[in-house]
DNA sequence: TCACGACCATCAAGTGTTTGACAGTGCTCC
DNA sequence: GGAGCACTGTCAAACACTTGATGGTCGTGA
């Protein structure tokens, strides 16, 4: 008896890491979807926003390279925020063709509020594996990201 | 000296686990998608024919649920490799308007040879891990899905 | 028998993103 | 100082996907 799917493709094609990962990553981010959703914030947004707090003043390009988004896309969102007033462009002090990106005091509020949000997932993950493998996770996975990288 | 960043939001907001989780994944679809491009193949190309292939006379509305995107996308999706050649819609043997979808030849072979670069990846990933730890990783994997999807 | 409901597939419109191309600005080396 | 270069930001077109709505087909129960 011969097992078609044990002959075309490795045999454990179903239950690898990398599927694992998808799935883990999907359920994640759609969960992070559905709970921002009543801020009228995207998770794109809540990243974005998040990255122009963590390193005030970057640009629209050092953005894009971070998120793995082209420049147009952050441009796009940017330009979504701003027009919200949560975002403002500024003009680089040396560079003036270039515009510096700083959060608003509108802009603040909102991510201390989708940072609520983030962190309840965040726990409701770590509670459910401890402490311990919650580490040992975050630990796995910056190796594997890190393998990957080098090519 | 007040820093900032540790009054707004969480203090460890960088290093959380959804977001090496959101890194990892980020950098392992962009390497499938790298590695796939010279077979003329798109990782969702790749996904789709695995799916099929794993269970054979699959329909679109059933494989859009599975792969948790709309039928319209599938549709596209199949419309596309259809017209390659490599993916065929037969007419359900019970419901007339129902089509299942079948591998061809042509739909094998590609698949066949993408999954060995799937595979490499995959290989280079649990390699740099190792076994143990891969598995470890697979396990806390699956549990975070399952931790998120209960909601 | 036949109306009702569930499900599948598809069309149309809107949104978000990528690809490709282009102009503006500052730095560097001749 | 000026040519070349690297980088930024933006426009237009193409592409992929979603939302909303429509028509077709089967099974069920009055």
């Amino acid at each position: 008896m011969i097992r078609n799917n044990e002959e075309l493709v490795e045999p454990n094609a179903l239950d690898r890491v990398t599927w694992a990962l998808r799935r883990a990553e999907l359920a994640v981010q759609a969960l992070k979807e559905q709970r921002l959703r009543p801020l009228g914030l995207a998770a794109s947004h809540y990243t974005l926003l998040m990255s122009v707090h963590s390193d005030p003043g970057l640009t629209g390009a050092e953005l894009a390279r971070r998120l793995n988004v082209t420049p147009q896309a952050v441009a796009s969102l940017v330009a979504r925020l701003e027009s919200r007033g949560q975002l403002e462009r500024r003009e680089h002090p040396r560079h003036r063709h270039v515009q510096e990106l700083h959060l608003t005091d509108a802009g603040r509020e909102v991510l201390r509020a989708a940072d609520k949000v983030i962190a309840g997932i965040e726990l409701q993950i770590t509670g459910g594996l401890g402490p311990q493998e919650s580490a040992q996770l975050r630990g796995l996975l910056d190796r594997v990201a890190e393998t990957v990288r080098e090519d």
